[in-house]
DNA sequence: GATGAATGAGATTTCATTCAT
DNA sequence: AATGAATGAAATCTCATTCAT
């Protein structure tokens, strides 16, 4: 599909990848302007249609790219030997902190297309979204000890108690560095919180 | 600020904002055109501007107004003599469902608008609403009784846990019901799923 | 639905109509510009969509305007009281030239529509044309005296065989005119030429 | 000129060709695009405007190309021996009707050439059209017996009313079937009502 | 107060043609 | 001979905002 681009020298394919998703992830599918990446990528205006098709096809291929690029890393990084959840559950929280530090344009832009409600991409958007969390799901939780948890509750539910906490936390934080002149996040800070959490949560739920 | 266009006779001003209301609501800030809003108010274009000097004024104007209408309702609602967290939490979500299906595009403009990354207002819509988080959770918190609580959890981190959980069910059953084909939310269900959670918490949080 | 546009004053109108006429007679429907439509009018880009929506509602426009003018003009000056067919056709003759000569423009607008195969505007144009060719030929032999006509033919087919000739001679014409240097038509050898094939057709076709 | 096309082996002259006329008689001049003819050829870009140098010249060479094809095969099969004028015309109306009925891309291809009015090929192909026909003119009428026309009238004016009135009688069936739905031609109507107007001629314009 | 004509920058996309390899 | 990456002008159309009336 897109191995007419994918047979450019390395150095093209990034200088454009780049210049789109900061364009992206800084403005949204709608008020990105494909003069902008080329402007900022150094190429012609019909390059960026000749490998694309149009700014749909572009955006729906970044993506891709940025999804595999960060699972790819993950799965690599995080040890499935772990068998205690709340242990694998930090493990997972730091690789995705670290990736975010190294990879902040690609989180930015994942972040951005989930949100993305443009109805040219929605409905693809939505639709890969939910094929990779259904996939995610069995992969995150693959090989977790489940008999460390309480009996008398309903483990499906707890789960998502801990997951919605965690996903509500890291996105306050991220609204707040939004929010603030400087943009950063103070990662020793959040962890310490998170370590607040993990204790409240192993008095509750585990046996 | 506003006070020629408050000055209209009502019916005028209603026919305006619920224009405005469905168009944002509809299409978000960016693709929400002032065009379809006059032709759908049956006013000129220079009206508008007229009343609201231009689209940001307009947006920021109906986000306050949309609030107002949701909070006066809510407060004049709430039994605040209950004492009882959960049966406070209860009573809250009961109301939200109730004021949701009385005023829905109210609900959904307020929705689009946390939601809006338009550079034009973001910054505008996210003080409104760091600010009345603030205010409000003291207000929803008024007078419970926290001694039934446990006493060996930060109690302020138990109360994020709560609400973080209500929030993404909530949020998850509202992009369920956008994926569906009918839109349509199981209320009898929402409850029901809700009343398993009070039930843990519960377990986990009371003495 | 151009009501808009017939607002305006009669100049400006017709500064736009010309414009767009002379660009669409001059290079057909898709090779037409509308900046350059724009430019020889002295208007601005918006303007135009404003008043027309786009290309093809133009196109559309200015199809129904100029057939309507030179219907209304040929059906005031013909002379429906002449009975006599060969008399009559000598009569729309004469017309068309001279209708021909006060607006070219016009005729070669409404040509090339007739020829114009780009897909947005074809079966919209072949629709009216059906539906015109129809109204006109009721019209255009009304009170016609057939009785002078031989009665051992097909009177249907005999007049088709006298249209049809017309019709390509003037093709003939037109296209030896736009070969030619100057894009003159020599309309005294035409209407010379005419009457002889008259005579042929008297000789033939009368009793 | 087209040197190194034609030493090309036939296979892949005839793919380009195919995709090429099969483009142009679908879109007409303008609107054909290029890059389709090389898809559908299987070529590379380049080597269609090494072979052609640039658009208009491959439009141009097509013409010349399904000319000689349908000319050759036209003579091929007329039969110069017949010497009554309305044999020779039903022989000529049969076998055009055949031939587009073998090459229907063809004819299609150069229907669409005579209607071109792109300015880039219209005079080029005006001028191959006219010496055509009167090279063509020539050949139809060679060894007829002119001696059974009628000595009153004009020969060559009565065999111009004739050929003008098949010439609409076939663009008029030609434009009839491109409306329908089937675009099928009914070639046995089409010859009775061929054979009405035959004898309608006999009885004017013979002796 | 009320109108709506007018603006013009900027958006995405197409396409014949070139040229280094 | 053959490739296909690269160009960039030009196309249509949108839209918030202004301003004379």
């Amino acid at each position: 599909m897109y191995s007419k681009f994918l047979n450019l020298d390395q150095e093209k394919q990034d200088r454009i990848i780049n210049a789109a998703i900061k364009e992206f992830a800084l403005k949204g599918y709608d008020r990105a302007s494909t003069n902008e990446i080329v402007k900022e990528a150094g190429i012609s205006k019909g390059l960026l249609f000749h490998y694309f098709g149009n700014k749909r096809q572009l955006f729906l291929f970044l993506f891709d790219y940025c999804y595999e690029i960060i699972a790819e890393q993950f799965y690599q990084k995080i040890n499935l030997a772990e068998k205690d959840f709340f242990t694998r559950i930090r493990q997972a929280v730091m690789i995705k902190m670290e990736l975010l530090t190294t990879y902040p344009e690609l989180f930015k832009f994942i972040e951005e297309a989930y949100l993305e409600d443009s109805p040219e991409v929605k409905v693809e958007v939505d639709k890969k979204v939910k094929g990779l969390n259904d996939a995610n799901f069995g992969k995150a939780y693959e090989g977790i000890d489940f008999s460390k948890f309480r009996d008398d509750m309903d483990i499906k539910k707890v789960l998502k108690i801990i997951t919605y906490t965690f996903e509500k936390l890291s996105e306050e934080e991220f609204s707040k560095a939004k929010l603030s002149p400087t943009h950063h996040i103070d990662y020793e800070k959040v962890f310490q919180e998170a370590e607040d959490y993990f204790e409240i949560f192993t008095k509750c739920f585990y046996k």
